[in-house]
DNA sequence: TATTGTTTTCTTGTATGGAAGTATGGCAGT
DNA sequence: ACTGCCATACTTCCATACAAGAAAACAATA
């Protein structure tokens, strides 16, 4: 809001408008900017000591990854997480990583396991109070399985997509249930191991399914932060895990 | 390239920006303007008679969607049709088609399967000419069983995403085997009739591999119109299909 | 007090003028 | 003939000015 927000000041040699863009991309998914704040494009570039034309730039790449929302002639508001937004954005990562996972425990990649094994002694080795820590560790992981089946363009295009679900995990940070995951790392990448691809898709579906059972419970302790079409959660509506755990 | 383009003229009541965008991009999907060719901020802005900013703005969208490269300094250009992002979109649209076709073929849903042997009957009546029309009736038949899933806000997401695979499609206009096509959509709808999830699942995909078999041919006919790493075509990573069919 | 009309001040959208960087073609020197 | 330098004509990027519309503040009136 006030000048003290320019302590990280930009560098003027490089393009501004990446600067800028990444920027309040940050503040936002860290909720350091709250959803329905009013933030224009003149009080942006005075702060920064910029022109009006950078931060417009920045305006419109943030609105298509549907972080912003900007109504012509009176405003841009920083949106509110759609809870329907977190859903599709789940469900989509969901679909991509199970076929990453079919793929990967289909044929045998001793040098993928050594790396995934050791990934997980790093998870273990994280406090509870360094949640953010995990996060930058999870992230590598799901990257890791997604190069490894040669799909990391996928995982680069579907990037801006997650950005809706990173606002909620920065949301959870310190509450979510490190262990329970990393144990969940754990059973994903022995599936693998194993080739036992049901396995392995139904533990990465299970998985991913963990952060819905947490997402009531952070609307609930930050309702101003969402944007919930009538008030209501809607259970979402899940794929079916076919089959049973066949060994 | 010259004025004559200018036929379709934009309505200066309503913002300019979006206009200009759809109607590059269209023309870009299109192929209408080649890949690799020259386009610049103030040509396009004469050509329309408007200021260069919103064209500057359509250009930003449009990069983002990966439809045009920008290098600062240097040129804009209409970028070539990336075999890579082909692949990756196409296994982005076969992930999640495949859980959609799983969630659909797991409850019953009589008019959806009305619906959609309505939509079969259309699709049979268009003649070979009108490949463009069957362009359009596929759009609605794989979105419906999209919407019908409830996942329609997670279709609207990836449709930027499919900018890459539409190009492919306008080129191969003509070409593609129509009777095969709704042969496939009418094996997917039978099985979301069954309730056989994994026939449809199996459908599916294969239905959405069908692409991959023209697309060496369109390459070969359209080799300045793509991007190819190093000249060689790589063959795809695609997700193992599980099972037989089990009736 | 409530309401309506006006003005003032916001907002984003568009236009335009340089600034910095890059490619190109000519020219001089070898 | 060939190479290196330089002027010039592009390009996108950034800054600034203006225009159009919406909202809020305020004054006038019933």
């Amino acid at each position: 809001m006030t000048h003290m927000d320019a302590i990280t000041a930009l560098d003027p040699l490089r393009p501004i408008t990446p600067q800028i863009t990444q920027l309040l991309r940050d503040r936002i998914i860290r909720n350091q900017l709250a959803p329905g704040n009013r933030i224009s494009e003149t009080e942006v570039a005075k702060t920064y000591d910029i022109s009006r034309q950078p931060v417009r730039e920045a305006f419109i790449k943030l609105q298509e990854q549907g972080l912003l929302l900007v109504l012509p002639q009176r405003g841009t508001f920083v949106s509110k997480i759609a809870y329907q937004a977190v859903l599709d954005a789940r469900f989509l990562r969901e679909a991509i990583e199970a076929d990453i996972i079919l793929i990967l425990s289909s044929t045998r990649n001793t040098a993928l396991i050594t790396e995934l094994r050791n990934q997980l002694k790093a998870q273990r080795r994280i406090g509870r109070a360094e949640a953010e820590s995990f996060i930058h560790l999870d992230e590598l992981f799901h990257r890791t399985l997604a190069e490894a089946a040669g799909k990391a363009g996928t995982w680069k295009q579907i990037d801006g997509l997650k950005s809706q679900m990173d606002r909620v995990r920065f949301l959870s940070l310190g509450q979510f249930p490190l262990d329970k995951l990393i144990e969940q790392h754990r059973q994903i990448v022995d599936a693998i191991a194993d080739q036992n691809p049901r396995q392995a898709e139904r533990a990465t579906r299970l998985h991913l399914r963990e952060v819905l059972v947490d997402l009531p419970n952070i609307i609930a302790a930050h309702p101003a932060f969402f944007d919930l079409p009538n008030g209501a959660i809607q259970p979402p509506i899940n794929t079916p895990i076919q089959g049973g755990d066949d060994t």
